[in-house]
DNA sequence: AATTTTTTGGCAATCGATTGCCAACTTAAA
DNA sequence: TTTAAGTTGGCAATCGATTGCCAAAAAATT
């Protein structure tokens, strides 16, 4: 994706002399008075006369004063902000989880800073150090898919910042949690597969590692057993976690002698257009010959031909849930801190991929 | 979007007495040393003893130190961050430039800070405000849909912090700028349809305050001109710049009399979208009886039947231009700043929407 | 051995807002 | 008129890291 043309265009601009910001002590200077009353102004504290209140708001207005917000955060100890490290930004459900939290944020007077593991460990580990260092006040994490420690969460909790897990968890690490029940919704999504008829029905799984991955094959094989199907290690394919080697894994599976009647693409929406694409390519008609079943309700899935069928995790609420639980739960309180898990149930989106009746 | 269920578990936690943070006072103490020494120690300063140095980083990482980046900054005038105000954050065009953005940030040790004016004018002067009490480096924007003044673009000028507009930008105002050769890109789109066979090429425009969307008209019509074709008011259709204004749209459109052959979203991939539902309702064939072209190159484009004609922005490597634009021209030198203007040529990816030969 | 130069590291001011404490002043009550 | 209660606002310390300036110590030079 190169960039074809730059034409860069100079023009040349007048710079006014570097005027310093002014502060409290310039205004207090003004109007003759302590800067601690201009402060007290400023915060709209009680401890200051209406009138000079007034004056002095309309002093700072006129000389254009902004409050130096990293004098105050040192002064105040917090720097209301919250420091969200996921693998990647610019992916649906991530990008939707965040818009929700900013939304609740933002009318907090809180800022977000963002950062993006990529899905490697040791650069989470980076960017949740860096995080630290701006003492934030809270830290949101999705963990990366490369496997590693999570000492750096620990870190976390040691320097007495606040923290919360969401979808991609480290189990044992006691903290504030919010995730989708992946094992339920799997579980009614393979039911739903199972009900339509289709009987042999394929996984395609994502790094076992990750709980969330492990959760929703245990959703695949309780639905299984419920019905009394039969589970085929054939059929279950590991690390089929995007497009390609979704790709790849179905023209394993549908060039088997025994193919699979339907695919549960348990890892991302993503795989599932792997899996339809292969299946358009060899001539298989969905949902009829082949059933499909995606992850996470990417806007795509609703208007690809056939639609597809997916979970939607409702992402923005999501994000919003995560940011209302730290302003209740922990932007105050300091001691005994029971952490919440909070379950969030996905929604099966039943769509023409899997209407087999 | 309700959440269906939230079943919420409680566990107990026993959390650890608050200990102080350590500063470099504590490591002084400890050390029977000077905390400006600590402080040299820790960045690294050729004024300390290599074997003091040495000590000071041990002693530092065994009492679990961690700089108070709230004081450095007070103290520094500067907070190596970079403020980021776009219209939304969970779209794919504004969520890669973030991504492209922060690909380069992290590596320079910056930080992002993200804010979304949800289109909405008053919103995005109010985020504005917050990054400019937080101080931050640069502010790199891109102004919301809803009309108003540009005071607050202004005032970040007048507050000395950097500025960056892209993509919308405010023309009038000298800062530095990056930007889509927005007219060319939809002429060569136009002008693709035109020399496709299409003769009836009708228009969905975005709202004209903004430049880009004017641009883009601007580019449709000059490859009108140039090809001698008329332009015809009838086949240019105001604000219809959602999926469903697209619909609305297009519907008129078909039901012309003398309908268009072929139907430019200026606007969206999403108002293509549009038109494309609507055209396989009525049963027109695409691209036969009517070619569509979109705008941004939405990753569903490349998966609808057919796929869709779109203009790629550089979305990912734009947001790179921009992070770059900042350290190269802007970090350091704070005089006779020139501001200049980066224009990327987005490319026409012709696909079977469009391809009637 | 005496002097100059270079290293090393301490002192204290600084960044700008906040806040506990106390003094001066106003108002109300005795 | 005197005392008590309530307002208003100033002083100065504080948050923690940084850095200019200077002195002590070490090394190099004469």
């Amino acid at each position: 994706m190169a960039i074809d043309c730059q034409k860069i265009i100079c023009i040349f601009a007048i710079m006014k002399t570097p005027q310093k910001r002014t502060t409290i002590y310039d205004i207090a200077k003004k109007l003759n008075i302590a800067a601690s009353s201009v402060s007290r102004a400023l915060s709209n504290s009680s401890k200051v006369n209406p009138a000079t209140k007034a004056l002095i708001l309309k002093t700072a207005a006129e000389m254009n004063y902004q409050q130096n917000v990293m004098a105050s955060n040192l002064r105040k100890g917090s720097n209301r902000t919250i420091g969200v490290v996921v693998p990647r930004i610019n992916q649906g459900y991530f990008s939707n989880i965040i818009a929700g939290m900013e939304d609740i944020t933002y009318n907090k007077g809180y800022n977000l800073i963002i950062c993006q593991s990529n899905e490697l460990h040791a650069r989470e580990v980076d960017c949740v150090n860096t995080l630290i260092n701006q003492h934030v006040n809270c830290i949101v994490i999705s963990i990366a898919a490369e496997q590693g420690g999570h000492e750096h969460l620990k870190q976390v909790i040691d320097h007495r910042i606040r923290l919360i897990q969401f979808d991609r968890v480290v189990d044992e690490l006691e903290t504030f949690k919010v995730i989708n029940d992946n094992e339920r919704a799997s579980s009614e999504a393979v039911s739903h597969l199972i009900e339509q008829g289709y009987q042999r029905i394929a996984l395609l799984e994502g790094p076992q590692n990750l709980d969330i991955f492990r959760q929703r094959k245990e959703g695949y094989l309780s639905a299984l057993r419920k019905h009394g199907l039969p589970v085929l290690e054939e059929l279950m394919c590991e690390n089929a976690w995007t497009k390609e080697l979704s790709a790849e894994a179905t023209r394993k599976l549908l060039s088997m002698k025994n193919p699979p009647d339907a695919i549960f693409a348990s890892t991302s929406d993503f795989s599932a257009l792997g899996v339809l694409e292969v299946a358009t390519q060899l001539g298989i008609s969905v949902p009829d010959q082949l059933g499909i079943c995606g992850y996470s309700n990417e806007p795509f899935t609703e208007i690809t031909s056939p639609s597809i069928t997916t979970i939607d995790q409702h992402s923005f609420s999501m994000g919003k849930t995560i940011a209302n639980l730290y302003f209740q739960e922990m932007e105050t309180t300091d001691l005994h801190i029971e952490p919440k898990i909070m379950s969030i149930k996905p929604k099966l989106l039943v769509r023409k991929s899997t209407q087999k009746l």
